[in-house]
DNA sequence: TGTACATCAGTGAACGCGCGTTCACTGATGTAC
DNA sequence: TGTACATCAGTGAACGCGCGTTCACTGATGTAC
């Protein structure tokens, strides 16, 4: 299964090719499913290779985390582009969560509290973030307690991935439940309060 | 390391007492760090024994979970008790995710997604569930977009659980965090401000 | 323009590790008569 | 009241597995003169 077949000793890239690799082991098991062996397998090089583009294991990873994120930020920077409701960007967290649950679930991991060992890992990362804060203060802007609001925002779309990503809720009913509540029934989605429903 | 010395041949409670190891490793590692061979070996046990007490690994983690889910409904129901304000109740969600990191991952985890094969799983997680659903109702009891309302709630929570969990949040702030968001906008708390790095 | 040589990017074998699970077994216990 | 015997709850060795990482190495490339 090796994605290229090589007829020269070196590989010529090698490092974008053990990302890709491991992202495609992402795809297929998640975090856990991905490793340094199984990567260069699947690239048709040795075990040892990686260390020359690599430092360890968590060094791939971040690179994997850090293409994510900015994967991530610009699907968010789409959906928040001038006049669209926050519920669309709240719909493309969600969307990006579920269309790749093994990336999702990376970028999300412990890894991210060791962030600041990999700057490319903490650039990525702060744009996306950058971003959800953008789309909630273009929303509402008077808002003293802003970063209240966006901090709700932001854990309302994460809590709902993860509850549909992990299968506590039923994925048949994702979408629905998706609409329902990002959807809003008067005009101020974003905070979430279930108490003004 | 075990937790009890033997003298007999027989264990005598060695289910429960595996539970317990398990529990131990959660606390230590995550769901990752818990596994039949480490668990016997801290019982005192071989690592065949197990086997006469769960039918394979899963099997143990959906007990543990089981037993993590039932206290996780008790600490929602004590939260929720006649006329506690719902906050009280998402307060106390967090809380339970902060002080249990491990255990709360695992009811978290991918097993949840078979947990029809876990009678004991499936139960203790709907009471679980039930408990929040409860919570919202009595809080908001008109609601024809009752559902919505409830999931909104649960995501809320359970979204700025994992992001302080993962350390996307500076543990620091957590409490902080948690302040703002589920303190109603009514009884105006210290008017929130925060910041991420 | 050709060549010596430093540097770069790979190889292959091995390390020690811990895991889940199966097999054939034995020691301890409880129960029927 | 003692005993035969079925059943239960453990043992110990082994299986095959894949992992991250290190070591000493070699083949390929680029550059200074």
């Amino acid at each position: 299964m090796s994605t290229s077949q090589r007829s020269t000793y070196h590989h010529g890239h090698l490092r974008p090719a053990l990302i890709e690799a491991a992202r495609a082991l992402l795809d297929e098991g998640g975090p856990a499913a991905v490793g340094l062996r199984e990567a260069a397998r699947r690239v048709g090089v040795s075990p040892t290779a990686t260390y020359r583009h690599f430092r360890d294991k968590d060094d791939l990873l971040a690179a994997v985390a850090a293409e994510g994120f900015r994967e991530f930020a610009a699907a968010l920077a789409e959906a928040g582009r001038r006049g669209a409701p926050l519920s669309a960007m709240g719909a493309a967290y969600v969307d990006f969560a579920l269309a790749r649950p093994g990336m999702f679930r990376l970028m999300f991991s412990p890894l991210m509290a060791k962030r600041e060992l990999y700057p490319e890992l903490q650039t990525a990362a702060d744009e996306a973030f950058a971003q959800l804060r953008h789309g909630v203060q273009s929303q509402a802007p008077e808002a003293e307690n802003f970063d209240a609001a966006a901090l709700a925002a932001w854990s309302l779309v994460h809590g709902l991935s993860h509850l549909i990503l992990d299968g506590v809720l039923p994925a048949a009913s994702a979408e629905a439940f998706k609409g329902a509540i990002l959807t809003p029934p008067g005009k101020t989605p974003g905070a979430g309060r279930a108490r003004d429903s």
